[in-house]
DNA sequence: CTCTAGAATGTTATAATATAACAATTAAAA
DNA sequence: TTTTAATTGTTATATTATAACATTCTAGAG
């Protein structure tokens, strides 16, 4: 995401923040800029290297709080399996993300596949399970990683 | 499992093993009962302790090893949203698995749903994406646990 | 049977990921 | 303005995982 589209995302996301009570503060910001701007999921420690400034770098916990934070507000999601955070691109309405991720060029892809989503609910009625939170990481290679 | 369907189930692995040229070594087939008897998924640390000896306690490589082999072998599965581990209980057919996690017992259940894994086949076509490991842990309440 | 190469295991150290606990500060609400 | 709750700072430590190298074991060649 360019500067562009962050900056009208970081609107959209301070307008959906507000209409919940939920305090985008300038911490916060600031980790959901750095995720949003990356090509490739980053880590808790490698945005604790993005947020240093020239005299101090914050502690480990200050970026898990952020990213807790952002994850409660379905402003990111976490893949468990990279231990590792992207950004998400339609939190208007919060939905559990489906990712492909290329293990070759490290590209994360979430997509939004109706009849997986079907699938799922299926699985949750066939077992009498209540889905809670789908963990939906798919590794393997992209489509211009396999040229 | 209990002890005489692990010791069944330990037979046909050694059966599968000695045709594929693995050696099932003591101190696998150790790591590998130790998952198998427990109800609930176990992380390496725990199976460190359950490897504990009157006077020595393993290392953590030790476990991590065992760990891969099995896995290589397709005798387990990983969890990556717990970080532990799970026996197959299907280990004559390689396979990804499906879980499903309960936040409130703990308890884990392989399903082989084949609608999801057709859902799959069809995100890997649509988006020209050569799938190799993919991650599906459902997180929720089990049947028995929203009573 | 002996030798040897490769596999497996042992050992030490450390990297990488994550959280507990409590203090200080800031913002919102009464 | 006060007070309450949320946020942030700070220190320490827990948890998960691997690197690197030494030693031992095992299967197969000769």
């Amino acid at each position: 995401m360019n500067q562009k589209e962050l900056t009208q995302h970081l609107k959209q996301v301070k307008t959906l923040c507000a209409s919940q009570g939920a305090r985008l503060t300038p911490q916060r910001e600031q980790v959901l800029s750095l995720i949003m701007r990356s090509k490739k999921p980053l880590t808790a420690y490698e945005l604790l290297e993005g947020m240093r400034q020239e005299d101090k770098t914050p502690a480990p916990p200050t970026v898990y709080r952020a990213l807790e934070f952002l994850q409660e507000q379905g402003l990111i999601h976490k893949l468990e399996s990279l231990h590792a955070f992207v950004g998400c691109n339609h939190p208007e309405h919060p939905h559990a993300g489906q990712f492909l991720i290329c293990t070759d060029c490290g590209e994360v892809n979430e997509v939004c596949n109706h009849e997986l989503d079907e699938s799922l609910n299926a699985v949750e009625k066939n077992q009498g399970f209540r889905l809670q939170r789908p963990v939906i990481e798919l590794l393997g290679r992209c489509a211009s990683c396999q040229k």
